[in-house]
RNA sequence: GCAGGUAUGUCGGAAUGGCAGACGAGGCAGACUCAAAAUCUGUUGUAGGCAACUACGUGUGGGUUCAAGUCCCACUACCUGCACCA
């Protein structure tokens, strides 16, 4: 009996099938591949198209991979603390862990309308006590390495969250999260020492397969450089400045130096004559905003009125204040060399300070030098002893030339900062510390983890640089857990990354309450092989994972230092002309009712097909009408042959294992928008053949099977199958059917087609020439061949005067 | 400024150096229908021609090659990241 598509009726039933017999089962034999999303966080907007993409991605990769015979760990969670969901309750007015579980439960509803083979009995949620217990734990082992320490400092502070920001949640001087302009508050803060891992987390990303683009913007935001400390004495006083240079070739050529506004001995330099000029500078460059610097960066100064001495030739040169000079890099203090760094030269130029050429350009002095010159190649010259030696070598000598003098010592650089670990805001974990006015601080005695939130009316953020909890005297008043003095209570919270530093980890153990997750398990399942998400996380989410991945090694908890093997950024779905998706935008495009229309089916099919998963695309929504379209000829098909006992024929046979190969290795490259063209591309080569038999419409439906999982195991079943597809194993193409007898080749002359020719694959030169020759018989009458090529199944170009 | 990415019909996009535009959307024409929708068939890069056909055509300008969207050199535009890190 022929039926019609009913993608509706089709899916409810299968899905019903799945709730009660999951495919995906761990019978201990397969060998495991975990596949992860980057979980999102429960948003109270829900999920729209683009949110799709990557799930629909993952789940098509881990379906490939059960069918070729593995354990699929593929889980899903809540990354449920932090500003988003405590900005979401303060605005809906409820208390946040209300409006998470809401948002939660709504989410869950829309993502299982994916069809995705999540595992459930994983699900984790950062908020749970069960599972932030671990979180502070971790946090607890950190402090007891050293890792985390309290530190007053100027620190990256949001007006509008009204809480602090790591470095990296600050870009071009601004939020992440609000955009607003960020200004700087001194604030006593935790951190978390990520700078001793600053060469493991640099030199580990060869061992990943990851995008070139992370790893690159991984290395530069760490930021290693090589160079020199050298010590500067003070003109007639004890103190010494050191300061650091990836340069120090360039030594004789320090003409000046430059201290940052805020260098330890930046006021006591000033002489009575500049102590006025200095002082202001001082103010000017505190209150200068960060925007500010970085949007105009024209350089400005003061001359201190003191002088230091160039330990290379003794000669004195001044000292100044300059913001462009950074007091929180290398020792805030850095020697001038004018005539070989561009920023040098241009202070130089406008404060009138001379210019000394230390390495030849083209082995000559640069006459009324315009730009500094760079480059680390040419002859030292005006340098002393140095004069003759190539600054290439030079460079990499002069660390342990100084060292040997006595003047300075090798020194190595990070651009990356230790991670600013604490929040002034309620929603997320509290961090478990005691301050005791005895005992100093304490950390909360392991078995009184977790350590919850408490429940109160208001928790609003104070924007005073305290933390709402600093209110609640009920939860900060307490008992020195060393002493049983009173104590108070750390009141600041961990920041959103904490959880979802180290989520992957717990998925494969969630329910375990004694170890965040056993080593056994941990062996075996982990770590991750291929997690996919956006890559607005390439240094947030993914480089603080990698650094508790690698602490967690280093205390055993865990058998490996890499968290994810490798990654795939899917690229973002936009709305038209490129315009990122957003409520403000009003160009949201919500896939319930694109559900309810085409069936969940197409709608992954068209996640696929829209493009590049790597590269951002445009949603169009008629374009879903197209897979639609596709695969309600898919089903006629099968309706039309599924009773007809149609005989194989080589045709049949061939194209059925080119189908296979056509897929296979298109998936196999993720080229997933050109698998979907694939199966429409043979769906309209086999319905113009004369039938199409029984293995070959298995095959196929075994093919589409990930992608579009409900049709698929309909027509499995139709076709009188009582096994499930996905306990199948993923056909393989039998290359030697997939050849081709005989293929149409083109005929060039002179490398313009003129024309095509049928012939064997395997014919010969001589015979392929013969046919070439005479389908254009017309053409190259009277003409002479000068040379003819021949590529077999390809090309035939004849070369003529 | 530095680094990376992208550029192909009306649109989304395909093309291990070998017939550019697969596949799809949209358009046009036709079939079915009282009619419309749905469906099916044909057609659809540009210019010229009744036609067979011819010329041109993958951001721009050069080059290598029998043959270039693809390789090399030099540019342009847009996007992303970093940006006074000495």
């Amino acid at each position: 009996m022929k039926r019609s598509y009913d993608h509706n009726a089709i899916e409810e039933k299968w899905t019903a099938e799945w709730e009660k017999h999951p495919v995906n089962q761990n019978d201990g034999s397969k060998p495991k591949y975990y596949c992860l999303d980057m979980f999102p966080y429960p948003s109270g907007n829900g999920l729209h198209v683009g949110h799709w993409r990557g799930y629909v991605i993952s789940d098509v990769w881990s379906r490939y991979k059960m069918m070729n015979g593995h354990y699929v760990i593929h889980p899903m969670g809540w990354d449920a603390f932090g500003l988003p969901a405590e900005n979401y309750a303060i605005k809906t007015g409820k208390q946040p862990a209300e409006s998470t579980a809401e948002n939660i439960a709504n989410i869950k509803k829309q993502i299982k309308q994916i069809a995705a083979v999540y595992d459930w009995d994983m699900e984790l949620n950062t908020t749970d006590p069960g599972f932030f217990r671990w979180t502070q734990w971790i946090f607890e082992k950190l402090y007891e390495k050293g890792l985390a320490y309290q530190k007053e400092m100027p620190i990256n502070w949001c007006p509008s969250c009204k809480t602090g920001l790591a470095n990296e949640e600050v870009v071009d001087g601004k939020c992440e999260r609000c955009g607003s302009p960020v200004t700087k508050k001194d604030l006593k803060q935790w951190m978390l020492k990520i700078t001793a891992y600053a060469d493991r987390l640099l030199d580990d990303l060869d061992k990943l397969d990851w995008p070139e683009k992370v790893k690159k913007m991984q290395t530069e935001w760490i930021g290693r450089s090589y160079g020199a400390e050298v010590d500067f004495p003070i003109e007639g006083r004890e103190e010494k400045i050191t300061v650091y240079t990836t340069r120090p070739d360039t030594l004789f050529g320090a003409t000046f130096m430059v201290l940052a506004p805020e260098h330890a001995l930046a006021a006591s330099l000033a002489t009575d004559e500049t102590r006025k000029a200095v002082e202001d500078y001082i103010e000017y460059a505190a209150n200068r905003s960060n925007v500010d610097r970085l949007q105009n960066k024209e350089k400005t100064g003061v001359f201190t009125g003191s002088y230091a001495v160039n330990p290379m030739n003794g000669k004195n040169i001044p000292i100044w204040l300059s913001d462009y000079v950074l007091a929180d890099y290398g020792t805030g203090a850095i020697m001038c060399v004018p005539a070989h760094d561009d920023r040098d030269f241009e202070f130089a130029t406008k404060f009138d300070i001379p210019v000394i050429q230390v390495i030849a350009k083209d082995g000559k002095e640069i006459e009324n030098m315009t730009e500094a010159y760079t480059e680390a190649s040419g002859t030292m010259i005006n340098s002393g002893e140095w004069n003759g030696m190539e600054s290439a070598v030079l460079k990499k000598e002069a660390p342990h030339i100084v060292e040997k003098m006595g003047i300075g010592r090798a020194k190595k650089n990070f651009k990356i900062r230790d991670w600013v670990f604490s929040r002034q805001r309620y929603w997320g974990e509290p961090i478990p510390v005691i301050h005791c006015p005895e005992c100093g601080d304490v950390l909360v005695p392991e078995e009184e983890l977790p350590l919850t939130l408490p429940e109160v009316e208001h928790y609003e953020p104070t924007g005073t640089g305290e933390s709402p909890l600093a209110a609640i005297d009920s939860w900060v008043n307490c008992k020195c857990p060393k002493c049983g003095k009173d104590a108070k209570r750390e009141t600041n919270t961990m920041p959103q990354w904490a959880g979802s530093s180290w989520y992957f980890l717990r998925y494969v153990d969630v329910d375990n309450d004694k170890e965040l997750v056993s080593r056994e398990k941990a062996d075996k399942y982990l770590p991750v092989d291929m997690y996919i998400g956006g890559v607005e996380h390439a240094v947030l989410h993914l480089l603080y994972s990698r650094f508790w991945t690698k602490f967690l090694y280093d205390i055993g908890v865990i058998g490996f230092d890499e968290p994810f093997k490798k990654l795939f950024n899917q690229g973002m779905i936009t709305g038209k002309n490129g315009i990122k998706m957003s409520k403000s935008k009003g160009n949201v495009v919500s896939p319930d009712d694109l559900v309810r229309d085409y069936g969940c089916d197409s709608l992954r099919l068209y996640e696929l097909f829209v493009g590049p998963p790597e590269l951002d695309s445009e949603w169009d929504d008629r374009g879903i009408d197209g897979v639609y379209r596709f695969l309600s000829r898919f089903w006629n098909m099968v309706q039309d042959n599924k009773d007809r006992d149609v005989a194989e024929t080589p045709e049949l046979i061939r194209t059925r294992h080119q189908l296979i190969d056509t897929i296979t290795q298109r998936l196999e490259a993720f080229s997933l928008n050109t698998v979907v063209s694939g199966f429409m591309e043979f769906n309209n080569r086999l319905s113009k053949m004369e039938g199409v038999d029984r293995k070959t419409l298995e095959t196929y439906a075994l093919l589409l099977a990930p992608f579009a999982p409900h049709i698929a195991s309909e027509v499995w079943e139709e076709l009188g199958n009582k096994t499930s597809v996905f306990d199948e194993s993923w056909p393989v193409a039998d290359k030697s059917a997939i050849k081709d007898d005989t293929k149409e080749i083109g005929v060039q002359i002179n490398g313009k087609v003129r024309g095509t020719v049928k012939i064997a694959v395997d014919a010969s030169k001589d015979e392929a020439m013969a046919a070439a020759r005479e389908a254009l018989a017309d053409k190259l009458e009277g003409k002479t061949a000068v040379k003819e090529i021949y590529v077999p199944g390809k090309i035939i170009n004849i070369v003529i005067k």
